[in-house]
DNA sequence: CCTTTGTATCGACCGTTATCGAATCAAGGA
DNA sequence: TCCTTGATTCGATAACGGTCGATACAAAGG
């Protein structure tokens, strides 16, 4: 998953146009964050404390089967939003810091640009 | 569209969860990236001189037609994130740039803050 | 073992959406 | 007024995506 590391070498998208492969990989990303359910589960995960949920913390949310809230996670996982460790029963998420901070400095200039420093 | 004051009144993700409501909105800016003509249309005009550009300029670097590109035009109008203007012949369309600061500000902790301002 | 509980995968349904061609509208010239 | 050019809207179609029930897997306890 290198995914965040095409993240990361994007510049501000009002410094210059992205390319096509720059977009597909960004699109990606806010494609997985464009859905209600989905940005809220990451907000539930992002703010929980000690910066991890359990996915039985997230279930009892929503009006949402099991097997659907599974499926929300695998595609934030799979775009590189969160990550998912088993301990023990059961599975605790967290999310990826570095991506968010990305995608921020990709919508606004002059801000978070560490990440110019990560792309060298 | 008072879809930018929703945007502005959300902390950030990692500081507490999104309501339904918030997140409900948010998705629909995200949904609204999450295409990769569409992400790449707004950086193109973001990035273009004078911040504007006309979909003349757009049409020509994508293999897709013109009632594509309006559509997907029409898209990220909806969502708030461009505007158009028609002058003459020619429709310019602008980024709203406080709606992607205040993604921004949304995605990280701390940053581009003067959202609270804005708020108050 | 077998059962229970937590989570993920599979297959199907169905609403949504990206795309196109055709038609339409808007502005400027001949 | 008509024709040309720029851009949107409309209608149709094919692909995608969110949701569910059923099933399967993984860990822990009887």
């Amino acid at each position: 998953m290198d995914l965040a590391a095409v993240v990361g070498c994007c510049s501000p998208l009002v410094a210059e146009p992205l390319t096509g492969e720059q977009s597909a990989e960004l699109a990606r990303v806010f494609k997985a964050m464009g859905d209600p359910v989905r940005l809220r589960l990451l907000s539930l995960i992002a703010s929980h404390a000690g910066g991890e949920a359990c996915v039985c913390d997230l279930t009892d949310v929503f009006d949402l089967t099991g097997p659907t809230i599974s499926h929300h996670l695998k595609v934030l996982r799979e775009a590189g939003l969160i990550s998912g460790e088993r301990r023990g029963t059961w599975i605790y998420y967290r999310v990826q810091p570095d991506v968010l901070r990305r995608l921020s400095a990709v919508l606004v200039p002059g801000e978070a640009t560490q990440n110019a420093a990560v792309a060298q």
